[in-house]
RNA sequence: GCGCCUGUAGCUCAACCGGAUAGAGCAACGGCCUUCUAAGCCGUCGGUUGCAGGUUCGAGUCCUGCCAGGCGCGCCA
């Protein structure tokens, strides 16, 4: 049961952040460095002529605006040093901006409120922002000076099972961090650390070592088309017969020894059950592949190593005839030392052990400078104890981020775990089908002259896309109500909205026979609307960054969610095509060109399919 | 018992390191299609951020104590 929590007695499970390690550098923003450079000037001037003491510099904290009435940025340097300069902060304000070098990039600086700095750039800054990433294929986006190797560790299912609900978030979220990173520049490797080994392997083979005998193969591949029912079924035999429990625990000690047959069986039977994972990937769209399954059957060799370094290091200890590490930081229920148990008593290994090994082998081998595990919140404690010993021990570098992206559960409509009407769970592929099903129904009534191959390409998009992003558009951390209504509206913030935001602007193409890479002229940013769009456009560097940084790809979809809005007023209020003016119209297309860009990249590094038309 | 987490509008969700008037969508109500896809746009209504203190120029955000709920806590994963 690898990276699943036991899940059957946790309606509202846990919803927290904890990750442990700190966050990598703050995002990038040239604008706000050159704010920063500018203030920190001023400070000095102000230091120098004896108006601030000489210990008043510290950090400069400049953040964009929400209002765009405060301009595009604001700091709050004045009234952080308004006590130790003995001064309001409007008037130390006033003495700062005085002070403060002039710039081309800005174009106005105000005083307001309390005494914040309030910093509005110069429109031909914003247009050169928007030509450069009009004209690059990363759409601005510079390249890291030190891009990292990245390990994601995610989607991890259990091969014993089918995939069902509970392995949404971790897939989707994982895969969507992954494509940001690695858009941003780094090196991402994919993790897939399936469950694929443990005490519950030796009742599937006995159970298909015993199909085999009676039904042949042809039956075998049709019983074993549904992992779920043959799972069940396993466990019957496993539960009602004695002599069959007998063979599936022999069957364990001789596959954890090596014995060819198992092995062999063991292959068998993976290879079908990740042969379902994979369909559950490609439908949905998720970059992951077989090449990307590492589970935790890969670290067998290494786990007695792991106990005799731990050992060696002084770590280990023998409590209750079982080997354990006892950490300072982890308390029981008594208030006494908690141990990580590393081998059984009767000298089984454990999830602990085989993520340790995991560790090792991600830091050594892989050389990751990040590790990202997309893990159900509830294993919140679990991780702290293994990053905080695997570093301890020496298996991954002191400086080495390790971070637990957790999540929380997804409910039903009625607040409780999602579950089948009977109780039971929902298999991923019944959930996909019913989405496709529901969005063809919608998409059909919207527009019922579409042709079958058109119709069901639109439903596929939308209705995956519904699911994922109903996800991927609520933050990690928390609990989340899945419902397909909402998720399938074409208002607020949902993938159908998005989607047709950017038809439109596909449209606005189509219709005058331009290319969108062949937009020419200048921009004229003159009426609000368009302000106002262009102003977003160019954030997005920053939104990524900080996806990549908090693994958070809900900070995408609100920013695309903004974009998409912003451009649906642009587009209402600003005609592009019928506009009079030749340099207003080039601008217009401009803009509606960089705007499908952007949409179209982020829904993409979201996972989602955008549509030319729907 | 100890530890971690959550509590924001009727509902579903936001709120960047503590910043300015807590934002969206749905629902309700009212406008806008002879003009680039109305799957759209514009507006109105809706809040003691669970409660009580504290720190701060400033608190949904930090601290303390309550209330309610969830999760975790020795040989499962």
């Amino acid at each position: 049961m690898l990276r699943e929590a036991c899940c059957e007695s946790s309606p509202f499970p846990v919803q927290s952040p904890a990750s442990q390690t700190a966050q990598s550098p703050p995002q990038k923003n040239v604008m706000k460095e050159r704010l920063i450079s500018l203030i920190e000037s001023a400070l000095d001037t102000l230091i120098d002529d004896g108006t601030l003491p000489a210990d008043a510099k510290r950090p400069v904290q400049i953040d964009r605006t929400r209002d765009k009435s405060h301009g595009d940025f604001a700091t709050n340097i004045a009234l952080m040093l308004a006590k130790p300069a003995g001064m309001k902060p409007r008037d130390l304000a006033e003495k700062l901006i005085a002070a403060l070098p002039s710039d081309s990039a800005v174009a106005k600086v105000d005083i307001a409120g309390p005494g914040f700095i309030n910093f509005f750039q110069a429109d031909d800054w914003l247009t050169g922002l928007l030509e450069s990433a009009l004209a690059d294929d990363f759409l601005g986006i510079g390249r890291p000076e030190q891009p990292q190797t990245v390990v994601v560790d995610y989607s991890s299912p259990n091969l014993a099972k089918e995939m069902h609900v509970g392995h949404l978030r971790s897939t989707i979220i994982g895969d969507a961090v992954v494509r940001t990173l690695e858009f941003l520049g780094h090196t991402v490797i994919r993790q897939n650390h399936v469950g694929d080994w443990g005490t519950q392997f030796g009742m599937l083979l006995a159970y298909l070592e015993e199909q085999k005998a009676e039904e042949g193969e042809r039956e075998l591949s049709r019983e074993l088309a549904n992992l779920e029912t043959f799972y069940r079924a396993a466990k019957q035999r496993f539960d009602e017969s004695d002599t069959f429990a007998d063979r599936a625990r022999a069957l364990v000690v001789k596959l954890q020894s090596g014995d060819d047959y198992c092995l062999n069986l063991w292959a068998e039977f993976n290879q079908v059950s990740l042969s379902h994972c994979q369909a559950i990937y490609d439908r949905l769209g998720v970059s992951l592949t077989p090449s990307d399954v590492r589970g935790e059957s890969a670290y067998n060799d290494d786990l007695a190593q792991v106990v005799a370094d731990l050992d060696s290091k002084g770590l280990l200890s023998e409590s209750q005839g079982a080997q354990c590490v006892f950490m300072d930081a982890f308390k029981n229920k008594e208030g006494e030392p908690l141990p990580v148990i590393v081998r059984k008593a009767d000298g089984g290994y454990l999830y602990a052990t085989s993520d340790l090994a995991a560790l090792r082998y991600r830091a050594g081998t892989l050389q990751a400078d990040r590790m990202l595990y997309f893990v159900d919140q509830r294993q919140a404690l679990h991780f702290q104890q293994m990053f905080t010993l695997a570093k301890l021990a020496g298996f991954v570098p002191e400086q080495t981020e390790l971070a637990h992206m957790g999540f929380g559960t997804m409910n039903g409509p009625d607040g409780r775990p999602f579950k089948t009407r009977d109780g039971g769970t929902v298999k991923l592929i019944d959930l996909l089908d019913e989405a496709e099903e529901r969005a063809y129904a919608l998409v059909k009534e919207k527009n019922p002259q579409l042709d079958e191959d058109a119709l069901r390409t639109i439903a596929r998009s939308v209705g995956i896309g519904a699911v994922k992003y109903a996800d991927l558009s609520k933050n990690r951390s928390s609990d989340y109500i899945f419902n397909f209504e909402q998720m399938l509206s074409f208002e607020g913030n949902t993938a159908p909205y998005l989607l047709y935001a950017y038809t439109r602007v596909a449209s606005v193409f189509r219709k005058a026979e331009l290319d969108m890479a062949s937009v020419s002229g200048d921009f004229l940013l003159n009426e609000a609307a368009e302000q106002a769009l262009a102003a977003r456009l160019v954030q997005f560097a920053e939104v990524l960054q900080s996806v990549a940084d908090k693994g958070q790809p809900h900070l995408l979809s609100a920013y695309l969610y903004d974009v998409a809005g912003l451009f649906s007023s642009f587009y209402e209020h600003c005609p592009i095509l019928s506009s009079e003016d030749e340099g207003i119209r080039n601008s217009r297309l401009k803009l509606a060109a960089l705007t499908a860009r952007t949409l179209k990249h982020g829904m993409e590094l979201l996972g989602l399919s955008p549509l030319e038309r729907m």
